[in-house]
DNA sequence: GGTCAACTGCGTACACTGTACGAAGAATAG
DNA sequence: CTATTCTTCGTACAGTGTACGCAGTTGACC
């Protein structure tokens, strides 16, 4: 996959864009587009058609105008994705859960699954330097309140929010990569290790690789798909939390 | 980042290619290039400039042949992708720990992390059913190797690895945007933050966000970015590890 | 040795991409 | 009324993966 990347201009201009602080200019005719609206459009080709069908031809062509038009209220493609990353963030519910720091982060990051789910195109814009837009804002906060209180330093608050992110974003990567190769292909994964198979085991032996055969029948014979992707997120969401929780233990009673 | 696929060919052909199993033409002239001469000069360029730059074309030229030529080799460019990451991954030391679980799984994802540094496409292509080439195989075996035996069933050893790998997956890819970016626009993370704040206190109201003020900053004068990436590795790595030790303790002593 | 089938290399073409440039027209300030 | 600013957008450019078909080379068979 190809990475997509925010626009590079300069943050007074980006800034702009995405808190709507755009002066409205006086003097040529009115604009026949609005900055939301280009947003709305671009985002329900991402969501319909993937990431890589939103061109500015394609954007330009369902609001009935030529593609150039666009380039009048964004610098770039860059910096539409960066509005559009912020608005999908805005989507959040940001439930708080008080008192229960688990809890918290769990829902943090079931919630952030459900986002990926929705707008599986998140999953591939690199977000190093988000756009600074309201939504990027109060997401990071109200993740960070999650952890905030239960003897954490800063510096691990902001590394254990990044750590939930991080596995949740693979996590779904890797449920959204099954559910289109499926699609695409028209087999399930079972089918597909099936087809393999025999090849396999004449052209290179499958004797040499034992545990792989074993688990890997194990595997295919007792999940499909879409229960597996649920399983392995629970899975590993668990492993997380439980890691995080001997971290807490400790920094609550560290002089034993 | 758009997402590069996998060929879809049938598997007879595929494998046929990944094993170097190809008859070779009787008939014919004597082909000019090598299936390993192209994989090789593919990666040259992948891991110099990146995946966006490595075009059928390019790796032509750099071989002095026209861009269809490739196509006598490869049935397209998704499969000559499935060639390059079969030829990586033997690259791998495969490292076995005996006798220790926890160091075993340390060697695992630090191997996986020095993997994705040196080749930092690997990143971007997509991995589920991965093609199943003699290093890919030889991997996973290796990476279950690490996990058998400690009380685990099978479907939690599948799933342990697959923990580990998206952890490391997920870990590099942000260290690696981070690199880029830097790279890209030359500025480190705290000039860019630098950058933006006045802006953003002045259109945003900064207030609003205290946590994120106060995490952000402490963040920013704390790290700089090689380091920050280090251990923000080190410290989710910990984690992850934490939590598959409560797991297996409680397989080992389920009777308590 | 001649013939034919199989094989290799590759030029051209097609439908895409983001966006630089500049022309044509509309709205308003003076 | 004029000058300025602002709009829309056609054209162009350098890329992408790869389908198609042609020219030339080689070895197998008669």
């Amino acid at each position: 996959m190809k990475q997509e990347h925010s626009g590079s201009g300069d943050p007074a201009k980006s800034l702009e864009l995405l808190w709507r602080r755009r002066p409205a200019p006086s003097r040529g005719p009115k604009p026949a587009l609005t900055v939301d609206g280009i947003v709305a459009a671009a985002l329900r080709i991402a969501d319909a058609d993937g990431l890589a069908a939103m061109s500015m031809r394609r954007v330009a062509d369902e609001l009935g105008v030529g593609a150039m038009t666009l380039y009048r209220y964004f610098p770039g493609k860059g910096e539409l994705l960066d509005v559009m990353l912020d608005t999908v963030y805005g989507d959040l519910p940001r439930r708080v859960v008080p008192g229960d720091w688990r809890a918290a982060l769990d829902e943090v990051a079931r919630e952030n699954r459900e986002l990926y789910l929705r707008h599986p195109w998140l999953l591939q814009v690199a977000i190093s330097r988000p756009p600074l837009g309201p939504n990027v804002m109060a997401k990071y906060e109200w993740e960070l309140t999650a952890v905030e209180g239960i003897g954490l330093t800063d510096l691990e608050m902001d590394a254990t929010v990044a750590l939930v992110n991080g596995y949740v974003h693979g996590a779904v990567r890797t449920a959204v990569e099954s559910r289109q190769v499926i699609q695409r292909s028209g087999m399930t994964d079972k089918e597909w290790w099936l087809a393999h198979v025999p090849h396999l085991d004449q052209i290179g032996d499958l004797k040499k690789f034992p545990l792989s055969s074993r688990v890997g029948t194990a595997v295919g014979s007792e999940f499909d798909a879409p229960y597996d992707a649920e399983h392995a997120f629970e899975y590993g969401l668990e492993r997380l939390l439980d890691g995080v929780s001997a971290l807490v233990a400790n920094r609550t009673a560290p002089e034993g």
